[in-house]
DNA sequence: ACAATAGTGTCTGTGAGACAGTATCGA
DNA sequence: TCGATACTGTCTCACAGACACTATTGT
């Protein structure tokens, strides 16, 4: 601890690896890269940064999340920390996982500098097929997938997956998705109505009833 | 990220703070030691250790564990990572906390060799009061100390502050200590049902009627 | 017998689950 | 009018909260 002369340890590398998470066509997908350089070269991973010298974790996971999406303001926290010593094949390296949410409409990607490509991947697919992940990324989605399905239960953490001003369908699906069950309207509707606020505006042009758009309340998160 | 040549960015040190937990006398209380050196000689702070370059976060909390209290396997967790960039005076150190929990009867603990002393403070009355302690420790003590009523409502983690086998009223006051408010019994008794067996053993030779003691069911955690 | 704590029975209210019914749009 | 989806009313059941009652020890 800080008692101690640190020189005689050996210093670490430190990075933070982002999974950013956002709802596309009613499933759950994550941003990946794919990687330009060996180890794992050409393969799937995890976006990230190292944390810089004189920057803390939350700051090391804005740039990151900004650098590969361009956002800047949108929900993310920390996850985990993953500290196995063969992590990466290289060196050692531990790595700080940080949670972002995105709703679809704002979402954006571009490859970033030392990466081929950046994609949105299918998690449940993903974590049911044998693809292969670069480093140990596949056991951080899938710790992430858990928390993620923890919390829509007793946060709010689902609301950051859609647009300020939402319909209670779209919402619904959400928690769904993340729940990866159907649930009944009428129930879904009384939990959540004394979280939201009505609007004034509601859906148009499509061949069915319309559906009134709802907004968050002041008084959460 | 994992692409990046790392050689660019300056390396820091890797530390693992444990907050090892215990009742004793129907409070909670917290391991802590008194600093020997600067900065914050003599103040209160978390034991901890340095990450050494060939050992994962896990087995560092393990071996710090060891190194303040002598004991294994006991039950422990990660808890959060803090990385604010001036929690250490002196360098960038970012820290690993870790929640260690232990049944006072279990409970050991001697000053660690760059330490006065090491002894147990009630977390309630460090928290509520305006008390310094080293480093951002406060911080993480009062974010161990909501982890910890948080986690009590939904998972077995008051066991672990228990002795294998435990009364239901020793285990119900477990419960109110972290909790901060009192049960009724039969409520408490029906909602561990589920989770405990009974034992042939009672308590005898108290001046009322005896307690039945249990365990914890195979089937948990 | 009494003090003290262990342990149980049961009423009530709240909220989740289930399902059926009504409402409102475009075509 | 019809298909489709939005929205509501209500029954049931499990469970948490509250409280009163019974049980068993040592003194």
């Amino acid at each position: 601890m800080e008692g101690y002369d640190s020189s005689q340890y050996e210093k670490l590398s430190l990075a933070v690896d982002l999974l950013v998470f956002t709802i596309e066509d009613d499933r759950l997908k994550l941003l990946m890269v794919e990687r330009s350089e060996d180890p794992f070269a050409k393969m799937s991973a995890l976006p990230g940064v190292f944390v810089g010298i004189k920057e803390t974790l939350d700051e090391a996971a804005e740039r990151g999340i900004e650098e590969e999406t361009g956002l800047k303001d949108i929900y993310f926290e920390q996850l985990y920390t993953f500290g196995e010593v063969d992590r990466d094949p290289r060196m050692r390296i531990v790595s700080v996982a940080y949670m972002a949410l995105v709703p679809i409409e704002k979402m954006n990607y571009h490859a970033g500098e030392r990466t081929l490509s950046a994609r949105l991947v299918d998690v449940e697919d993903l974590l049911s097929s044998d693809t292969k992940v670069a480093f140990d990324h596949k056991r951080i989605i899938a710790y992430a997938r858990q928390r993620l399905a923890n919390k829509v239960e007793y946060t709010g953490i689902a609301f950051h997956l859609v647009e300020e001003e939402f319909t209670l369908p779209k919402l619904q699906k959400v928690y769904e998705i993340l729940l990866g069950k159907p649930l009944y309207k009428a129930n879904f509707r009384k939990k959540i109505a004394p979280l939201i606020e009505e609007t004034d505006f509601i859906t148009s042009g499509e061949a069915h009833r319309p559906s009134r758009f709802y907004r968050l309340k002041k008084t959460e998160e």
